[in-house]
DNA sequence: TGACACCTTGTACAAATGTACGATATTAAA
DNA sequence: TTTAATATCGTACATTTGTACAAGGTGTCA
């Protein structure tokens, strides 16, 4: 019952910690490195950050020689319901289908892929 | 060419707002009863929100007796298309498939809201 | 015309956020 | 074994964010 929620993470940090999830297990530096271009930001900034995610509870890290190399714990889907759930509230009321229908009519979807999505959901 | 952005929304700004575009003019008692109950905050504080958000550009307001009453500048869809592209680039690393299929595979969305956007989209 | 109810304005303030420097430790190469 | 390169740690710090109080104005009804 004491299902006690870790504290939400900011935009920023979910960026990075996406950037975990990707690669599995990282350094600062690898981390760094996927940044896209615009956003790079300083090594230590991506530090703090990754520091800040880890004291929130979604990551951990060995040593491994002289770096740290982070790994992502707990589960992913359960931060993004969280994550998606909030945004959903804030700009839609809580709807998803106005976001669906956004999402839909600005050219990053196909009807091939939502014809995907549809079977993927009818043969539950 | 100079399209100089306004500053972005926080979320709670976002959720004020959309409170407003809602009631497409409201003042600050009536945005405040529209916001779900478990986040009742004081009315000073959506006060604050609506001037904030005013002084970022998105809102002006009108005097009506001792009231004012707020309503949107600017389009929504811009709003909404920049709110939702950060998100998605934050969480998703700009692909909007998973979030699609997120949506998809949360019980939020049925076969026929799929259908009907492909629908939409195809004739276009 | 006075009192009440309701508004705005000014201001506050702690916490979170984004960004990063400087000092110190450590490893690997020379 | 000295050094160059690379890490971490501790800290910092300006802003933004979320939340709200207190004082002073104003419309309205008895």
């Amino acid at each position: 019952m004491t299902q006690r929620k870790p504290p939400a993470l900011s935009p920023a940090e979910t960026e990075i910690l996406r950037i975990v999830w990707k690669l599995d297990r990282a350094t600062v530096q690898e981390v760094r490195n996927k940044l896209p271009a615009k956003r790079r930001v300083a090594y230590a900034t991506v530090q703090t950050l990754l520091r800040r995610i880890e004291k929130k509870g979604y990551l951990r890290h060995d040593v491994d020689g002289k770096a740290h190399v982070f790994y992502p714990v707990g589960r992913r889907e359960d931060v993004i319901k969280r994550s998606v759930n909030d945004f959903l509230n804030r700009l839609f009321g809580g709807d998803p289908i106005p976001l669906m229908h956004h999402l839909a009519t600005h050219g990053q979807i196909t009807a091939d892929d939502l014809e995907g999505l549809r079977k993927l959901i009818e043969e539950e």
